[in-house]
DNA sequence: CCCTGCCTGCTG
DNA sequence: CAGCAGGCAGGG
């Protein structure tokens, strides 16, 4: 479900509430949700440790523990994370629960089961998240239209596709993915390779723009977070054309298209995004 | 390169 | 009931 901006959100609500506490037992009731190392060899590392801060990676959450083991999380589709007292009632798939020494829970809840947990510790090399082939954080300043257009600028692939690669830009969805293109007036359809340098530049500017507008709209206090139980973004009523098909285009009212690219619905406007 | 599978639940 | 869902790995 979350892209990077919800990804953050979580980790925004989150920290706060776990960073010093202590993790003393961990229930497991789907092993296969833990992908590294086994849920046995987990539950070890983790109990008895601090939590000493959270950090974002992408779409990856990861909490660094006090015995320098750092646990990974990916919520994929429908993956949810909620600090919660222990009388809060039990949700359907609730996979893993942290329980912590304040008598709060962390609990990772996921009806689709693609979501996954990994843990290594300092010096591990970390190979089996796939965290280490991902791209520049869309804010961070070495996402330039240069470093773009030499990075996909051959490519025949459509420019939805590109935004959707993780080792391109990390973080960016299929929600934004559209958000974005709309902005920048480009196509989805278009093949990377077709693109102009002004064009790389402008993806370059509006990329972090978006995410940054996205971020600022998605604030929510961890009372409202809880209560919504992670799945309702603020930001949704923001969003220009993802799921809006049918609707007249906010800047100039022809109707918003959608097509499949890559297997992902994608929303655009057919008069703001040409595709010659 | 696209395509499928992985899962479950919701919508039309 | 089919179709679809804000993700990704693995296959051809």
């Amino acid at each position: 479900m979350p892209e990077l901006v919800e990804v953050e959100t979580i980790k925004h609500v989150l920290e706060p509430q776990l960073r010093g506490e202590k993790i003393v037992k961990l229930s497991v009731f789907r092993p296969e949700v833990i992908a590294h190392p086994d849920a046995e060899a987990f539950e070890k590392c983790v109990s008895g440790e601090r939590i000493t801060k959270m950090r974002r990676r992408g779409k990856y959450l990861m909490m660094e523990l006090e015995n320098q083991c750092t646990v990974a999380i990916h919520l994929r589709m429908t993956g949810q994370l909620l600090v919660t007292p222990v009388s809060y009632p039990a949700r359907k798939h609730t996979h893993v629960i942290f329980h912590l020494e304040n008598g709060q829970e962390l609990r990772f809840i996921d009806t689709r089961r693609f979501g996954k947990l990994w843990l290594w510790r300092q010096g591990e090399r970390d190979t089996f998240t796939g965290m280490a082939s991902l791209g520049p954080e869309p804010l961070d300043t070495s996402l330039t239209g240069a470093y773009l257009s030499e990075s996909a600028g051959n490519s025949r692939r459509s420019v939805k596709t590109c935004l959707l690669d993780q080792t391109l830009v990390a973080g960016i969805g299929n929600i934004y993915s559209d958000e974005i293109l709309f902005a920048a007036g480009i196509h989805p359809q278009r093949p990377a390779e077709s693109l102009c340098q002004e064009e790389w530049e402008r993806l370059a500017e509006i990329i972090p723009q978006t995410m940054a507008y996205f971020l600022e709209k998605n604030v929510i206090s961890p009372e409202d977070y809880l209560l919504t139980e992670g799945k309702e973004y603020r930001n949704t009523p923001y969003l220009r054309v993802y799921g809006h098909q049918g609707e007249p285009c906010p800047n100039c009212a022809a109707t918003l298209q959608r097509t499949v690219i890559c297997g992902r619905s994608s929303v655009y406007c057919p008069c703001c995004q040409k595709e010659h």
